[in-house]
DNA sequence: GAGTGGTCTAGACCACAAG
DNA sequence: TTGTGGTCTAGACCACTCC
């Protein structure tokens, strides 16, 4: 019962070592062959033993140079609903999120318009085929990705209005709120499902996400009294983001 | 740069084989050896693309018996802010979650008399010291644990109250709204920071979750108008759960 | 060119499952 | 007993980084 393999027990020397901070963030391990004369081990244990703590997010490797202790940033909050409210500026709120946490921000947008695949056609509630307009973001703050997303808007709506596209315009970089209220379709609620997952080799690539770290992915809805006008989904790496929901309720007095 | 290792192109080349259905969920991939041969490697080779796809949570192993392609059961939504309202019922939330998906629910909860860590402390607002009950929760459903909880509620408030002691008494089982607004103090609102992260190995043993999942860990506090009473850590498999946040806008003209 | 991590080989031994 | 996956070795070659 007791018996642990022994790449397992050597990672969890180097572990320690790093919380008891003999090796600091930032600073780098000795090379791979001097790990297997330390341990006394072969080269393929030491590397086993550096990968698993590679995928737990506490050593990062680059080929060439060596392996490090990784120095994780504080990750952001994403504020909810609070973020979905134009307070004072109409701005989209990862301006305001970026600002107070004293970080450059970066936004990529490319709009197409399209047709609704049959996923995104249910999720819209209209018909397979029907025009929309797909918008593709990738915000990084201070060089970093923090997100990625995929956002569809029903073009019947928009079309011919102020908003028709939402990358350029009076509203461009506004956030979804103020934009559907500039056309008087206020939005009327917003609904967010959240998962988890591991990223894809691809999407670990684009949003240089280290191994070991999971992806939120929060599928959201916009709707107005009419329906939903624009569904997202959106990819952020979790150690970019904690995400907070504050639920007020209703008083028990009307009860 | 078009260039991928041997492993990468195995694994895809399996990777396939699953999504186009010539390896359906349950079935066993032929054993490593047999691989090797097939794909012309090493049996290292041949390990490190299973370590791949064991990782994405395509594939399971068992020693002895051989590999398999996981068959995922479907993910339970756990709808907030809904869960929290006692309904028709005031019993907590997961039991309506099971009954809905048509799943046995288990709850093992255990409760102790304890004194705030600096954490709890700061986070509930009370002093380093002070009396708390801690209760710790494992909701299995069918026999696969779903989440893991502790919870930590201000003793002060709820001694000599019918809810003292949150495993017993006349309200044992039933929500924290339910069970605060029976004692007077209507809860106010719910606030919980979701992050996601990969689990630690014993984690992953008591919750019995496969390589490649992360883990959901939801950090909820419960307020009153005179402050938090109760907060809770909650840590639930990714592959288990979606969570899901409706945010009502008010209405500009009234409410 | 020297040193680093990344990939791959061929083979050994072990622990576990099933007939 | 046979076949399975899990661990480990010793050594080779490659790609990359830095001097």
């Amino acid at each position: 019962m007791g018996w642990k393999p022994t790449y397992a027990i050597i990672a969890e020397r180097i572990r320690r070592q790093i919380t008891e901070g003999q090796l600091t963030p930032g600073s780098q391990l000795p090379s791979e062959r001097e790990l297997c004369d330390e341990h006394a081990v072969s080269a393929t244990t030491i590397r086993r033993a550096l990968a698993e703590l590679k995928n737990l997010g506490l050593l990062e490797s680059h080929q060439g140079r060596g392996v490090f202790v990784r120095e994780g940033r504080r990750p952001l909050i994403r504020y909810a609903p609070h973020r979905f409210w134009p307070q004072d500026h109409p701005q989209a709120s990862y301006y305001r999120e970026a600002e107070t946490a004293g970080r450059s921000v970066d936004v990529m947008a490319e709009s197409v318009r399209t047709t609704a695949s049959e996923r995104v056609a249910e999720w819209l509630g209209i018909e397979v085929g029907d025009a929309v307009v797909q918008v593709t973001y990738r915000i990084t703050m201070d060089g970093q990705p923090v997100s990625s997303s995929v956002c569809w808007e029903v073009a019947r709506i928009t079309d011919g209005t102020a908003i028709a596209d939402p990358t350029s315009g009076p509203h461009a970089g506004a956030g979804l709120v103020a934009r559907y209220a500039a056309i008087g379709r206020p939005i009327t609620g917003i609904a967010e499902v959240i998962s988890a997952r591991m990223p894809s080799t691809a999407e670990a690539q684009t949003l240089d996400i280290p191994s070991g770290t999971p992806l939120f992915v929060i599928e959201q809805t916009a709707h107005t009294a009419s329906g939903p006008v624009q569904v997202s989904e959106i990819a952020i790496p979790a150690d970019r983001y904690r995400l907070s929901y504050d639920m007020p309720m209703p008083s028990p007095t009307e009860e």
